[in-house]
RNA sequence: GCCCCCAUCGUCCAGCGGCCUAGGACGCCUGCCUUUCACGCAGGUAACACGGGUUCGAAUCCCGUUGGGGGUGCCA
C-alpha cells in the first residue's frame, strides 16, 4: 500500500500522534500469492507483546474499551485519539473461532501468515431496507473476519437526519440477524461522531490541507445565486464564514495515489483527475468522504471490503487519511464486484427485487440466501456449492473463504439458481422444521380463514407435508399444494379438466365411485385397489388417475393421489367424485 | 466528455504457462424411475470477445481494439 506524494511534513504538522501510535510492525511485507504476482497479499501484522505461543493471539488493543453492552460511546476525538492499534492495553482475546489448521500454513496458504488483528466493518446507510448488494458486502466482511479470527463491526452511516430514525436502523439489524451475521462490538452511529468529524476538519484546515470555499452547488445557484466552484479557489485564502463549505486540497503536483487492491491488484489514479472535494458542507455537516475516513480510523479498521462502486472514492479516502497522518501500511482494501441483473446493470431498487427481506417473505430460507450469495463472486475451493449450514465455523465457508479469490468481474443475480439452492435447503429440513417454517405462509393463504378451524387440519397438513417438501422450491408455494384439503370445493383448473376428462372418463369415474365404499381406506391399499381397477377396465394407469385427481384436487398436478385420498376421507372423496361426474354428464 | 474497473458455456464458479479434446453447478434437452408433478439417477447441449506480441508452448503474461459496467454531488 503506497501513497505517493504525500505532502512533505504532513506527519509532523498535522498529527504527531499518529506517527507515534503506529508502532505496528509489518511482517511478511508483500510476498507473492501462490505465485500469482498479479494479486496482492494481505500484510500480516503482529507485535511481540501480543503474539502468543500459538501464533494466533488476538490483537485487540483499542485505546478504549466497551463496558458490557453499554451503548457506543460518543467520544469527542481529536485526531490524537485516532486508533491506538498497539497501545499498552492490548487485549488478548479468546481463541479464534477458526482452528489453526484451517488458516493454512505459513507461506503455503494463500494469505500467508495472518494474525488476528483483522478488523473489518459493514457500514450501511439506513435506507429503510437492506439491499442485496449490501447484504453480500456484510457477508463477505463477516466471512473474512471469521476466517481470520478478527472482528466484524458495524457502523451506521446515518449522517442524514432523516436517516437516523430507529426504525430504519432496525431494518439493518433485522436483516443481518436473519442472515446469521453477528457483530462483535456495539454498532457505531456515525451521527454521534460529529465532534470528531469537526475536529478532523479543523486539523486539516490548520495543516493547510483544506480551505474555505464560497462556491455554490449547481442545484442552488438558480435560487440563491453565487458562483460555481473554480479550481483556483484553493488559492484565494478565504476566511471562514457562514455558508461556506470546506474543500480538501488535493495535491495537484503530478503525483498519483495507488493501492494494491486485494481483489483487483494495483489501481492507480492521478491526482490531476481528482477535483478538490467538499469535506464539510456549508451547513456544517461532514461529507461521506470525511466521515468515512475518520470513522474507519477511529474504529481501527484494517481491511476495507466494499463494493466496486466505491473504487473511485478510494483515492480521496486515502488522500484524506494521509493528510490526517493516518498513512498506514497495514491498511488493505478490497473492492468486490457488483451484483448485476440480467441486463448486466447494477441491481437497482426500481427495476429489480433488491430488498433482502422480500426474499424471506417470498419463502426463501436465510441459509439458502447466504449460501447463494457466497456463490456470487466466490465459490468454495472444494467445489461443494450447496451447504446447508454455510456459516458454520467448523466446516462451513468461514473455514475456506479467501478474499483474494473473489472474482473481479460482476456477477448476475440468478433467481433460478437461488431457487434451486433454496429447494435443496428446504429438502434438508426435518418435517417438523419444514412445517414450522411453512406455517406463516399457511395463515396468510386465501383459505386461511378455514384452515386451522378444525384441529384435524393441522394433522392433515403435517401428514401431507413430506410429499410437499420435495415439490416446492420456496415456502410460499406450499399453500398451493395443499389448498384442496382446506376448501369446500377445489377450484377446477379448466385446462387440467379438459385434458383429464377423456371420453372414457365418465365410465371410469362411475367405476371408482362404485368401488370407493368398499375399499380399505389406506394409501397403500388404495393404490393397489385403484390400479387393480384400472387393469380390470383395461385403462392406461396414467390416464385413469387423471380424472380422479382433477375431481379431488382441481388440478392435474399435486401431491400423490392416494395419500391425498386417505387424508381427504372416504365421504369427501365420494362427494367430490360425484360432483365431478355430474358436471361431466351435464356436458361440462 | 473525463476517470476507473471488467471480459471462459445463457448464468455462477474452476483454470495461476504444458495436466485443456477447457472442468463443476444452475438452466435447458433426452432417457430411467413413476399414479400426476416433483425428488432421485444416467446422458446431452453450450464458452476462452477480437487483433497483435512474449514464449519451444498462451484461456492463462504484455499491448491494443471492441464490448460491457461503474464513477464523475455541498448523496452515501
Amino acid at each position: 500500500m503506497a501513497i505517493s506524494n504525500v505532502p512533505p511534513g504532513s506527519c509532523s504538522t498535522v498529527v504527531v500522534v499518529a506517527c507515534v501510535v503506529f508502532v505496528v510492525v509489518v511482517a511478511g511485507g508483500t510476498s507473492s500469492l501462490r505465485g500469482h504476482s498479479a494479486k496482492p497479499t494481505v500484510s500480516a501484522t503482529r507485535t511481540a507483546a501480543t503474539e502468543k505461543s500459538t501464533g494466533f493471539a488476538r490483537l485487540g488493543g483499542r485505546g478504549w474499551s466497551f463496558g458490557g453492552s453499554s451503548p457506543p460511546r460518543s467520544i469527542s476525538v481529536t485526531l490524537a485519539d485516532l486508533p491506538g492499534r498497539c497501545g499498552a492495553s492490548a487485549i488478548v482475546g479468546p481463541e479464534p473461532a477458526v482452528p489453526a489448521s484451517a488458516v493454512g500454513g505459513c507461506g503455503e496458504g494463500s494469505l500467508g501468515r495472518v494474525t488476528d488483528s483483522v478488523r473489518v466493518r459493514f457500514a450501511p446507510s439506513p435506507t429503510g431496507f437492506l439491499h442485496l448488494g449490501s447484504a453480500r458486502a456484510a457477508l463477505f466482511n463477516w466471512l473474512f473476519a471469521r476466517r481470520h479470527g478478527g472482528q466484524f463491526l458495524l457502523r451506521i452511516e446515518d449522517t442524514d437526519r432523516d436517516r437516523s430514525r430507529p426504525e430504519l436502523i432496525d431494518v439493518i439489524f433485522e436483516g443481518l440477524e436473519w442472515l446469521g451475521l453477528d457483530w462483535d462490538e456495539p454498532p457505531v452511529h456515525q451521527s454521534q461522531r460529529d465532534d470528531a468529524h469537526q475536529a478532523a476538519v479543523d486539523v486539516l484546515l490548520a495543516g493547510g490541507h483544506a480551505y474555505w470555499s464560497d462556491a455554490v452547488p449547481e442545484g442552488e445557484r438558480d435560487r440563491v445565486g453565487g458562483r460555481a466552484y473554480d479550481p483556483a479557489d484553493r488559492d484565494r485564502g478565504l476566511p471562514p464564514a457562514r455558508g461556506r463549505a470546506v474543500r480538501f486540497k488535493v495535491p495537484h503536483d503530478g503525483g498519483v495515489t495507488s493501492w494494491n487492491d486485494l481483489i483487483r491488484g494495483e489501481i492507480t489514479v492521478e491526482h490531476e483527475h481528482i477535483e478538490d472535494f467538499v469535506i464539510r458542507r456549508a451547513d456544517g455537516s461532514p461529507t461521506f468522504f470525511l466521515a468515512n475516513a475518520s470513522d474507519d480510523a477511529h474504529m481501527g479498521i484494517t481491511h476495507v471490503i466494499r463494493g466496486e462502486d466505491l473504487i473511485n472514492i478510494t483515492p480521496k479516502y486515502l488522500l484524506l487519511r494521509a493528510a490526517m497522518g493516518l498513512e498506514d501500511a497495514t491498511l488493505q482494501l478490497a473492492h468486490m464486484p457488483l451484483i448485476v441483473n440480467e441486463q448486466r446493470k447494477k441491481l437497482s431498487k426500481r427495476r429489480d427485487d433488491v430488498s433482502l427481506m422480500d426474499y424471506r417473505d417470498r419463502g426463501y430460507l436465510a441459509s439458502a440466501m447466504v449460501n447463494y450469495l457466497c456463490l456470487l463472486g466466490w465459490g468454495p475451493p472444494d467445489g461443494e456449492e450447496v451447504r446447508i449450514d454455510p456459516l458454520n465455523l467448523n466446516d462451513g465457508f468461514p473455514t475456506m473463504f479467501d478474499i483474494t479469490d473473489v472474482s473481479s468481474s460482476p456477477a448476475a443475480f440468478d433467481t433460478k439458481k437461488l431457487a434451486h439452492i433454496n429447494g435443496e435447503h428446504l429438502r434438508a429440513l426435518s418435517v417438523e422444521a419444514f412445517a414450522e417454517l411453512a406455517m406463516p405462509f399457511m395463515v396468510t393463504a386465501p383459505f386461511a380463514d378455514r384452515f386451522g378451524s378444525d384441529p384435524a387440519d393441522r394433522t392433515t397438513f403435517e401428514r401431507i407435508l413430506p410429499e410437499v417438501q420435495t415439490r416446492v422450491t420456496t415456502l410460499d408455494e406450499v399453500p398451493g399444494y395443499v389448498d384442496f384439503f382446506f376448501v369446500d370445493s377445489p377450484e377446477i383448473d379448466e385446462t387440467s379438466w379438459n385434458k383429464a376428462m377423456v371420453p372414457d372418463a365418465a365410465g371410469w369415474l362411475d367405476a371408482v365411485i362404485a368401488e370407493v365404499p368398499g375399499w380399505d381406506w389406506d394409501a397403500t391399499v388404495l393404490h393397489e385397489s385403484f390400479m387393480g381397477l384400472a387393469e380390470e377396465l383395461g385403462a392406461n394407469r396414467r390416464k385413469f388417475q387423471a380424472p380422479v385427481r382433477v375431481a379431488l384436487t382441481g388440478r392435474s398436478v399435486g401431491p400423490p393421489l392416494f395419500e391425498s385420498m386417505e387424508l381427504l376421507g372416504r365421504d369427501e372423496v365420494l362427494r367430490r367424485l360425484t360432483v365431478a361426474r355430474s358436471q361431466l354428464a351435464g356436458g361440462g
